[in-house]
Order: structure tokens, then sequence, then C-alpha cells
DNA sequence: GTGAACTTTTACAAAATATTCACCGATTCG
DNA sequence: CGAATCGGTGAATATTTTGTAAAAGTTCAC
């Protein structure tokens, strides 16, 4: 009976089942409301507080990961804000700030601030800084749980098992990264240069038929389980794990 | 002898079909080869001026998309060129910097960079950086969404499912290519030539009824579903997706 | 209405791509 | 250390798509 460690390869992007919380300090609604919307959309855990003392308070209410700060508060500005968090923590914190003022960027780096965003900000741009600056500061509460689960057929990357009907099928590392990797976005297609470059790494230099193989090896374990799913080929482009009515 | 048949067919697994362009200006042989060999497994097109002044002699030559750009060079150093490249163009530049120092971002910033790396980096943040940027400089290597739909007609190169009245009809690569370029501008006639430079790249020599052939077999799959949109013929012009309009 | 120009359709050959198999070196495990 | 397993390669095979040529059908201009 085989059994795999993974202790190299956590590369992978699992769905977090751990919110990541995210404390929004702003004062004009709008813009709060705003970024509430889109962040919950990406699943983030949103608090929002109106002004600076209320921005503390929460801060060491909901201990977040990471902190988006208006520059421009009422009664207790963002800088001193800032500050405050600095002295109890290390969380990550993202300034937004009205004016794209040099000075500023300079000052609240200083303070400590991690990144910059000025007002109007895109929201694309706004989600991407905070995907960067969680991703740098190691911060990541997902990976609790990396599993995976369709009709009769759990991908499991904790257990590193693949259970199939009820039963585990042994099933070798990279088997289970591909899987997983395809599993983790039913009906999107990979091309074979993604998959090698995501689940063998962008390190990786090898043939693409080296995904075929795999995907051959996969379906042999597959093949005939359930009408739910099913490992597709699209020709011309490369694989995707699909699913009826997404 | 191993073949990395990657690199073989350029425009495999319908990507993108005009290479995106990378100068590197970088004085250390070791590190420019290594960026070139990364950036080349992706598909880009790579450029190295092993110094400032031929970076911006290359730079006027190539055109490039963006440019990665060493701060430490011999003769002509790095801001000196950012800012030589800022006075005629808006290409994006990322910055490769040997210390991690706030003074030299808050210049580099001020001479006009997109972004930083600090060696030494990880070939992963670059390549994710450069992706971060192109995408943010619209260059888009990638759209987000790749989606069109239409009265009883759903498009989606993500899946790369053609949907015509609720059901996925199997289509070859060529054939969704075509459509999704045709019905990205609804109403507007492509001709003949320029559907065969777009959707089959500019380095295609092929008879221009390849194109009919093809139209062909989509209106064989997208007959009589609605009378909202049509594929029509211009005669002695070439072809269009039409959508009645209000 | 007629012919030239253009488009549609068909059938087939060529090209591209995918699957599968057998095998071997590397790695892991006992 | 030796056996078993895994990951990857290359080649043979199977499959699907794509391009072309040629016949048949349309449209347009006069």
């Amino acid at each position: 009976m085989p059994r795999y460690n993974r202790e190299e390869n956590d590369r992978q992007e699992g769905e977090r089942f751990v919110a990541i919380k995210i404390l929004i300090v702003e004062d004009d609604n709008n813009i709060a409301d705003l970024l509430r919307l889109y962040l919950e959309k990406e699943r983030y855990e949103v608090t929002i507080a109106p002004d600076g003392g209320q921005g503390v308070e929460q801060f060491r209410r909901v201990r977040p990961d990471l902190v988006l700060l208006d520059l421009m508060l009422p009664v207790m500005d963002g800088w001193a804000v800032c500050r405050a968090i600095r002295a109890e923590a290390q969380t990550p914190i993202i300034m937004l700030t009205a004016k794209s003022e040099l000075d500023d960027k300079v000052t609240g780096l200083k303070q400590g601030a991690d990144d910059y965003i000025t007002k109007p900000f895109e929201m694309r741009e706004v989600l991407a800084r905070i995907e960067a600056v969680l991703r740098r500061g190691g911060a990541e509460p997902e990976k609790d749980r990396r599993r995976l689960e369709f009709d009769k057929l759990i991908i499991d990357m904790d257990s590193f098992e693949l259970t199939v009907d009820g039963k585990v099928i042994p099933t070798p590392p990279k088997e289970m990264e591909l899987l997983y990797h395809l599993a983790s976005t039913p009906n999107r297609v990979y091309q074979r240069n993604k998959l090698l470059d995501e689940v063998w790494g962008f390190d990786y230099f090898g043939d693409t038929r080296t995904v075929d193989v795999h995907i051959k090896r996969l379906r042999e374990k597959l093949e005939g389980v359930s009408d739910q799913w099913s490992l597709k080929t699209v020709w011309g482009v490369g694989y995707k794990f699909e699913v009826v009515n997404p």
C-alpha cells in the first residue's frame, strides 16, 4: 500500500474554506460598500469601520488578515491608525489615498503600510494588490482544507486520498495534483502548457505529452463512475474537468 | 535527447497568435539568459540588451510590449534608460533592483517604472508581475471572461463550449475562434483576408475559400436557431455576425 | 436574360492532434 | 540494498480537424 507525502508541492490554489478577513477603514459609505461588494464576491470576510477610532477598535476585535485603510479619515487620520495597528501586529495594510502625492507615499510607507492604491481605483487592481500582499505576507489561512467533492468522488489533498464511489483508490502524487487542479475550476479548459506550469511547476521543462499520459492514468481510475462529471478532452486546446449543470 | 515540443508549433493550443515582445536590459549574462529561458518557455519573444545604450537602441528597433530593466547598468544606468524610454513611449517597465531600498523604489516610480522586483527574485514572481503589468496595461495576454451571449447562443471560450438553444454543440477550435471573432463585434463586416489574418494568424498563407468552408460548417450548427442573429454574407466583401438592432 | 464574378456545397486528402503502449531511469520504501 | 512504484519519453496507432479543389448554385451589372 503506497503512501505519499506531500512536502514539496504546496503551490496549489485550492479553494479556501476559512475566509480571509479584511477590515476596511473608510468614511465614505459608497466606497466602503463598493469594496465590500467585490470583496465578498471573492469570499473575503469584510468588516467596515467608518473612522479611525472604530478602525482600531474593530481591528482588535476581529484581528483581520489585512487592512484597507483610507488616508483621509475624520478624527484620527490614516497614518495614526496605521501606527496604532503596527504597534500591535504586523497585519498587512494597504493604503487608499485620494491624491497620488508622492509625499504621501513616502510617509505612508515609512509608517508601515505595505502597499498603495490611489483613488479612483479599479476593483481589479484592488483585488490584485490584496492578493499580492497576502501572498507576500504568507498569511494564508486557506490550506486548512483542500478537499473537493463531487458525485461519488472525493479529492482530498490533505489525506492525499482519492475516493471513488466510496473506495479509496491509490493514486500517485502527480495524478492527484493534476486532478485536483482541474477539478478546482470545473468546466474550465486548461491548456497543456498551463497545466505543466501550474501543476508541474513553472520551472519544469518537458513534453506536453506527459499531461496526456497522466490524464489517461486518471481516466482509468475514474471511468464510468458517475455521469455527473468527466475528464474531457477539448480538441486542439487541452483538458477540463467537466461537471453537468454548473 | 529530449524534445520540447512546447516551443515548436507557435500558435498551438489556441493561445495568442502574435507573440508579446519583452526587452531585457541586463548586463549580467547569467541572469539575462535565465530570464530568456523562462520567458521563451511562456512564449514571449525576448530581446536582450547588455547595457543602457543598447537598451534604448533595441527598444527603438523592436518596440517591445514590456521592458525588464536592471537598475545597475554600466555606462548609462537604469533610471536614465527608464526616462529615455518614457520620453517616447508608455511601454510598461519593470525594474530589477538589487537592493530593496525604499529610496530606489520612490525614485524609480518617479521616473516612471510600473513595478519593482528585487533581486534575488523568483522566476514565479517575475512571471506573475509581468502578466499583471501587461493585463493592467490592457495588452491582455488573456481576457478575463471570454464569453459572449446572444439569444439562444452562448460562445464561451473559457470552457470552449458552444451552447445553442441550451444544448452544447461540439465545435472544433477554428470554428469556435472564427465565430467568437465575428460575434465579438456584431454587425461588423470582416473581409476574408482580415479573418485569415486575425483568426488564422498573420503568418498563415492559404486560400480564402477556407473561410467560406468554416462559415458553412458554422451555419450548419446555427441555422434556424434564432431570428435575433445570423451569419450573413456581405456579397463581394466578406462575412458578419448580424444581430437585429433596436 | 446572360455572363462574369462570387459564394455555397461536397467530397476527399492532408495535417494536426490525441490515445495508447511499452519501456526505462529515478525514486521511494521496506 | 533490493523490489516496487512512479514519472516521463518515444513511437505506433487512432481520431478529428482543416484545407483544397472542383462542381453547383447565386447574385449583380448591363
